[in-house]
DNA sequence: TGCATATATTCGTTATAACGAATATATTGG
DNA sequence: CCAATATATTCGTTATAACGAATATATGCA
């Protein structure tokens, strides 16, 4: 199901790297969280989350108006283990660093976004 | 030393790809062996070693004519298993498949190859 | 020195991928 | 239905990367 050719080329791009690592530190995140830690452009997030879906390295939910992203749990071992030593590998670095502790600061340290989103699924 | 980026720009091309699997089966080969199997033209295979030569990820050690090509052996924890992943990823896949077994019937199925380059340095 | 072999590099072209700006779609609530 | 919000897509442009062909370099040997 995951192609190494469509992997790698996905990792490819610092900015898909980096929505990677944040959904490998917090499980699922939606499209408004992500432009917003990441100081980016809402379509240009949407278009790197395109390309990582087609990629199948992650798929979306949607609830209402809001899509959350998450890992494609069905992903083989190899390209978890891949996903994890990256995620190693850029963990000190910047902008990685500052991203996870925006996303801390903006959601707290623990597994779940308290986002628009998981205030509204939460009622 | 291994920067997150320049990795994974390596690992975006499936001749690079061939090439780092090879390395991880075989630990040394050089231009000609490469070459030789992947059925490319040589400048082709030398521009790609050039690009995992500046990434890092090999090094090559001159003797004589021939050059020999093997991973960095300084490399972090985090590359290495990328690396590992990613040969497991594309074991049963080609060319990859086929580049092994091409591999293993030019130069044996063990270590070290019998290139006019080891018979050179055998004597 | 001169030739052959192994490897590397340059050059001009072409394909691919990322971008900003603008716009489209879809869902919710009044 | 209309307005507001969240997300996705299209379009034209620009930057990047891969390519084939040709050439350069460097080493070994007669």
């Amino acid at each position: 199901m995951i192609n190494p050719t469509l992997l790698f080329e996905a990792l490819a791009d610092e900015t898909r790297r980096r929505i990677l690592a944040l959904l490998l530190i917090r499980g699922e995140l939606c499209v408004c969280d992500l432009f917003g830690v990441l100081g980016l452009p809402q379509p240009k997030v949407s278009r790197h989350l395109a390309v990582l879906r087609e990629s199948a390295l992650l798929i979306s939910r949607k609830q209402g108006t809001w899509v959350h992203y998450r890992l494609n749990p069905d992903m083989p071992l190899w390209a978890a283990q891949i996903l994890s030593a990256m995620a190693d590998g850029v963990a000190r670095l910047e902008p990685y660093r500052a991203d996870k502790q925006q996303v801390d600061a903006c959601c707290g340290p623990d597994a779940r976004c308290t986002t628009p989103a998981q205030v509204v699924n939460s009622k």
